[in-house]
DNA sequence: ATGTTTATTCTATGATTATGAAACTAACGA
DNA sequence: TCGTTAGTTTCATAATCATAGAATAAACAT
């Protein structure tokens, strides 16, 4: 996949942050998957700490907050600069609130470093 | 090689900008290099327009600014970035400005990738 | 020595980013 | 329905970043 240099800035920029790269690792390295599932984690709104896939995750949602210590508008504001670079996708399905890490952004930036 | 998080930060943050991923391009891809050396670019002081390794490289330091339409002082700020991320190591030789690309670092962003 | 060219450092400033508070929306349970 | 919990959006503000101009330094040619 060749993408314009701003979409590669625009990836990095979303990692340059030290939260944001912490979420993003806790997605994308602490969750187990099922073979062939691209969903990485799954929070339980309620703040199941817990990832809903397979364990490993030891944070839920709720609790990236204290974690980080950071308020739950900025955890969001986090979570939409992961999306909009492409790195991940979100959607709410009832009380779950599901996660995608998209793999392909992950090798499009390691073909860029090649 | 294994860092702390903040190393990773500080690399993405200087791959973040436009006119810093380009120039890290410039000595990271456009270069021909002879085997086995680590310098990927030779800039001569005086504007020679010409990467002094192997040709390739279209742009000399001088040349930059222009290309990008930036001062020579934001230029310098951004080598200078660079190098505090560790993608880059910098030094002058009397006439000569040599840059070698960290290819380690390289490596250690795709392992961190993995 | 003096001037020229080139790059760096310092400083100021406009732009962008990170953050949280408050208002808002959505889902759920009693 | 009403209150609670969870997440988003809007807004204001403090912090950081990108940029250029001016002063400075280093190398060289004359």
């Amino acid at each position: 996949m060749i993408m314009k240099l701003t979409n590669y800035t625009k990836i990095f920029k979303a990692l340059s942050n030290e939260h944001r790269l912490k979420i993003f690792l806790m997605l994308y390295k602490n969750c187990c998957v099922p073979e062939g599932s691209k969903v990485m984690a799954e929070f339980h709104i309620k703040g199941e700490p817990c990832c809903a896939v397979k364990g490993g995750m030891e944070k839920a949602f709720t609790k990236i907050c204290d974690c980080m210590k950071l308020s739950r508008s900025t955890i969001s504001h986090h979570f939409k600069e992961l999306q909009n670079a492409g790195l991940i996708t979100c959607e709410r399905e009832g009380q779950l609130f599901r996660c995608r890490v998209n793999k392909d952004v992950i090798k499009t930036i390691k073909d860029f470093l090649k």
